[in-house]
DNA sequence: TTTGCGGTCCTTTTT
DNA sequence: GGACCGCAAA
């Protein structure tokens, strides 16, 4: 069943539509039923398009989506992806208009920050990191390096749009994109190519975007080409809950959406349907000093429920074990399941005590949003191999390939092969293929080049005939990876847990591949965006770690928000000062944790915190946001007593610790 | 010339 | 606890 407002944004179809929708209002309930209204006045599957942000909410939609609809099939051809995913779609099938080959590869983070070394070069990675974001900011706003430059305040700007144009020619040159240019390119594609665009716009005859506050400029402008004249789309979004500025989200695109479409229809939707009054009032608390675009005001039909606990804590160890207790008290006093309860945190660094704290009390948990599975050193490696495979002029990735194992080829060897490869015109991986090869290096590390690009080779021949999982099987074999997994940890079980995340990696691989009926390669390029496996080695029961973004539309009955310190919620420090925008942004943060609360909240707050230079840490004020929220709670009581019974707790466990260790 | 080891920093958030 | 750099040995 629908309520009004949500009935409303369902049926609306002459036009753009927008819908604020607030915490827990149902906004994933109205896109999936519109989907189906859609399909019902005669929509085409494959004629919608549902755009996410990340590839969680995606799988969710999917997933609603499909039991939704009666039909698997229809489900199937719907596109329900997020923006990245699309500009990659764009781009394959069409890139090629702006000189990129169908098999380009998609660069992470890690391998921007070492082309930019490369192209700046410096050594420094903090500089490195700098240029990053700064061209990650240009590319957000649609600058190209010219107009970054020419708009340059200060040396410090003119070099880092210096260094952008070369670090694009090498993209150039390797047939890559970095994650900006997912968007950037697609869309430059659209504005130059009418045919292209009007032909994009016969296939997706109506968009509907969620979370539609993050969209930075270029999804905004990328949007408004998708969605062509007749401008038929669904907005939905919550200027409350926009907390990605940092990468170039931009209220403003909420702002302007009436103006750049005076026959929009605005529907706000104002009952929440997951949060308990007395969290909803916290809520409203925290985010009742910021500025208001669409004011609305939450309402809930579930009673009052418990108080929201405030917590202040001695320091992080501290409110970990305050945290397990809770756990505990959860656990045993209501029987709750683990997996009904989250800690949520603002920066991935304050896992790590709470995870000790939990491993210590045999409490399992999965920790979301920190290192995702792909970052780990294993994958990437494999992954290096799979994007050479898909694109030979990916030099980062051969280089990557090339050194891992080890097989004698070192740095000088690679710089002779790198000029070779530059006089004659071609990417490093083909470079090996000239017969000129053997008088650039020396003759044992050309027998390991040779050695090297047969394999590949080898692997490539048979690429189309054999199943992906069992080849790529072959190729760990043939490189000897697993050995050199056990070279290179620290101990057999870390070897054997790396070598069991290959393992998963190649099963994922086996398995996509025959669902989707294409070879090694083709899976190859797709694995880029993808950020964690299947269901596959997910806990059952197990308590959630995440930080406050990978929160976003999740929901638990039970949340914990640790570390609400000033200078932690709100984020800040001597160095990075805060802006105005900047406190709305944390305030936003702050009011997403909250309410992924169903039934009860605790807050916590540490005394004292480790780092900023003084041996023992740092003295930290409760967060202002504590202080705005506090003033609507009742005194806390039975304070004493649970103190004590912690202290006792807490001796024990230090007794235990200091044996284990 | 290549590789492995140990000391030294640092820690916002994601596709 | 991790990533990175410089150093020393094969």
């Amino acid at each position: 069943m629908l309520n009004a407002a949500q009935e409303r944004a369902v049926a609306y179809l002459q036009g753009p539509c927008l819908v604020i929708a607030g915490a827990g209002s149902g906004k994933t309930r109205v896109i999936t039923h519109k989907i189906a209204r859609l399909l019902r006045a005669g929509y085409a599957p494959g004629e919608i398009a549902a755009i996410t942000f990340t590839n969680k909410a995606a799988a969710e939609m999917r997933e609603r989506a499909r039991d939704l609809l009666e039909q698997r099939q229809t489900a199937q051809q719907l596109l329900i992806c997020t923006f990245h995913a699309l500009g990659v779609r764009i781009l394959r099938e069409d890139g090629q208009a702006l000189g990129l080959k169908p098999q380009f590869s998609i660069l992470d983070s890690d391998d921007v920050t070492g082309l930019l070394r490369e192209a700046g070069g410096t050594t420094e990675i903090k500089q490195a990191r700098a240029w990053q974001w700064r061209i990650s900011q240009w590319k957000s706003a649609l600058l190209d390096p010219r107009q970054a430059a020419a708009g340059a305040a200060d040396a410090e700007a003119a070099q880092a749009a210096r260094v952008w144009e070369r670090y694009q020619q090498a993209l150039a040159a390797y047939q890559a994109v970095d994650f900006d240019d997912l968007m950037v390119l697609p869309l430059r594609l659209l504005q130059q190519h009418d045919e292209v665009r009007q032909r994009w716009n016969r296939r997706l005859r109506y968009i509907l975007v969620d979370e539609y506050q993050d969209t930075s400029d270029a999804q905004y402008q990328l949007l408004r080409l998708l969605a062509g004249d007749d401008a038929r789309f669904t907005a939905v979004g919550d200027d409350d809950q926009s907390i990605y500025g940092w990468r170039g989200a931009t209220l403003e695109n909420l702002r302007r959406l009436p103006e750049d479409y005076p026959n929009l229809e605005v529907i706000k939707l104002e009952q929440n349907y997951r949060s308990t009054n007395a969290i909803l009032r916290a809520a409203n608390a925290v985010i009742a000093s910021n500025p208001k675009i669409y004011p609305k005001r939450l309402w809930s039909e579930h009673g009052d429920g418990e108080p929201v606990q405030v917590r202040d804590t001695d320091g992080e160890e501290d409110e970990a074990e305050c945290i397990v207790s809770r756990l505990q008290a959860l656990r045993g006093g209501r029987g709750c399941k683990w997996s009904e309860v989250a800690v949520l945190y603002r920066a991935n660094h304050q896992s790590r005590p709470i995870e000790q704290a939990l491993r210590r009390a045999n409490i399992p948990y999965v920790v979301s949003g920190g290192q995702s599975f792909f970052d780990r050193t294993e994958i990437k490696d494999v992954c290096a191999y799979l994007r050479l495979l898909a694109n030979p002029d990916d030099d980062p990735a051969f280089l990557r390939a090339v050194t891992t194992p080890r097989r004698g080829i070192g740095a000088a060897t690679l710089k002779a092969l790198g000029g070779f490869a530059a006089q004659w015109k071609v990417s490093m991986f083909e470079a090996l293929f000239r017969d000129a090869l053997p008088g650039v290096v020396g003759a044992r590390q050309a027998e390991g080049l040779r050695e090297f690009a047969r394999l590949l080779h080898d692997i490539e021949w048979r690429e189309r005939s054999e199943a992906a999982g069992d080849l790529l099987r072959e190729l760990l074999q043939g490189i000897g990876y697993e050995s050199w997994l056990g070279d290179n940890s620290d101990n057999p079980r870390e070897a054997a847990q790396r070598w069991s995340h290959v393992n998963d990696l190649c099963d994922w691989i086996g398995r996509k591949a025959t669902e989707d009926g294409v070879g090694l390669k083709r899976i190859a390029q797709t694995v880029a965006l993808i950020t964690q496996l299947g269901e596959r080695g997910q806990q059952q029961d197990a308590v959630t770690l995440s930080t406050l973004h990978a929160a976003k539309g999740l929901e638990w009955p039970h949340v914990w928000l640790a570390g609400c310190d000033e200078g932690m919620l709100p984020l800040y420090s001597d160095e990075r000062p805060l802006s105005d925008s900047g406190l709305e942004e944390e305030r936003r943060l702050m009011y997403v944790g909250v309410t992924r609360a169903r039934q009860t909240l605790s807050l916590s707050h540490c005394r004292r915190r480790r780092g900023g230079g003084g041996r023992g840490g740092r003295a930290c004020e409760p967060s202002r946001f504590l202080t705005e929220l506090r003033a609507d709670l009742p005194a806390a009581g039975g304070r004493s007593e649970a103190l004590a019974r912690l202290q006792a707790m807490r001796k024990r466990l230090s007794a235990v610790e200091t044996q284990e260790s």
